[in-house]
DNA sequence: AATGCAGACAACCGCCTCTAC
DNA sequence: CGTAGAGGCGGTTGTCTGCAT
């Protein structure tokens, strides 16, 4: 990856590559308790051999809890479209607007499903009428390109654009078929209602994301119930961390994988075992399972209205839960050394 | 059954922006 | 007001996987 370029910062014997489910979990584990106010210091105190920024592109693309995955629904495309057709490769922003997706996720749709498929049709139209404007941008409006032609790729200079000039260059992007104004509501209409934006914006510009409403706080990240033995291992005192195991504790709802004995230890895990289990459990906080009903302990937990399987849906019905996050006063930093005693080499 | 190819995805990189000092 | 540091963004690339030959 990323041949012949320096790196960012200094790497030197730090992982690269892909994440293991170890640091995975660690990672996990470290934000559930202790946020990411600093992500530069938040390997070094999470005992994980990575630079900050890869650790917040984990985070951010893979384990935030809110990440809705899978395959992208038709509605989910046709909002991207025409989210492109106004916003170009603003993928962040566009992601702001597609609760639940990524702005990694959704450039790596648009680049290798959604962009042949709208240069497809841009062509099939231009061919079959002309009445309208036939230039098709398929790439991103670029101060200094063109922001009319079909390019494959748009250079790195076309990241220096502002939204002030965004402005600007709306007014000169032709959108295929539509006017603008009528793209705009159109895709008010298809985006749901708590996503809504600005009346003057597709999708606001200013952080936080217009996802966000008193209503739906998408953003709050829920607590995921983290593997009993990292809390234990990170955690020496017993502050009542979700998850601690003990004996009648609701452990994951899924915890009959490796269940909880009384003794703060996995009666079923052995070390390799353990493997499995952990594995397995990984998955499934990473919403790749389904039962959810304990996902976090709440003392009065609320009745599902929807169906469980679904943890986005159950996010929205629970509300905010609360979890350490940059925003709160960070609790005491844990020194690297207790976090390096969790095992990685599992 | 083995191999090659193309698509999909995850991760890295450098640059830009924002904010604190 | 200038500077430095950190976070964020968009482009690019390596690897994996499924499919075709």
């Amino acid at each position: 990856m990323g041949k012949g370029r320096a790196p960012c910062c200094a790497k030197v014997g730090l992982n690269k590559g892909s994440w293991t489910p170890e640091e995975d979990m660690r990672l996990i584990a470290y934000i559930q308790k202790y946020g990411h106010a600093n992500w530069r210091a938040l390997p070094k105190q999470a005992g994980l051999l990575r630079c900050g920024k890869s650790c917040r592109l984990r985070w951010i693309n893979y384990l935030r809890p809110d990440l809705k995955r899978g395959n992208f629904t038709a509605e989910e495309e046709e909002t991207l479209i025409k989210l492109h057709n106004m916003l170009g490769n603003k993928w962040s922003k566009i992601a702001a607007c597609l609760p639940g997706r990524t702005d990694n996720e959704i450039k790596n749709v648009w680049n290798t499903h959604l962009k042949k498929r709208v240069a497809d049709s841009a062509a099939g139209e231009k061919k079959n009428k002309c009445k309208k404007k036939t230039t098709v941008r398929v790439d991103a409006p670029s101060p200094s390109s063109s922001t009319t032609t079909a390019t494959t790729n748009s250079s790195s200079a076309d990241s220096g654009d502002t939204s002030n000039n965004e402005e600007t260059e709306l007014d000169k992007i032709e959108i295929p078929m539509l006017d603008f104004a009528f793209e705009l509501d159109m895709l008010l209409d298809t985006v749901p209602p708590e996503t809504h934006c600005a009346p003057t914006s597709p999708c606001s510009s200013a952080s936080p994301p217009c996802v966000v409403d008193d209503d739906n706080e998408l953003l709050d990240l829920p607590e995921i119930d983290i593997v009993p033995e990292l809390w234990n291992i990170i955690d020496d005192d017993d502050d009542g961390i979700p998850g601690a195991c003990a004996e009648g504790t609701p452990q994951a709802p899924w915890s009959n994988a490796a269940p909880c004995d009384g003794n703060g230890t996995e009666a079923a895990a052995t070390a390799d075992d353990g493997k499995d289990w952990w594995l397995e459990d990984l998955e499934r906080e990473l919403g790749l399972w389904g039962p959810i009903e304990d996902y976090q302990y709440q003392p009065d937990p609320q009745p599902l209205p929807g169906p469980v399987d679904d943890p986005l849906s159950y996010y929205f019905e629970a509300g905010p839960v609360v979890v350490a996050t940059s925003s709160l006063e960070p609790e005491p930093q844990p020194s690297a050394a207790v976090l390096t005693d969790i095992p990685m080499g599992l």
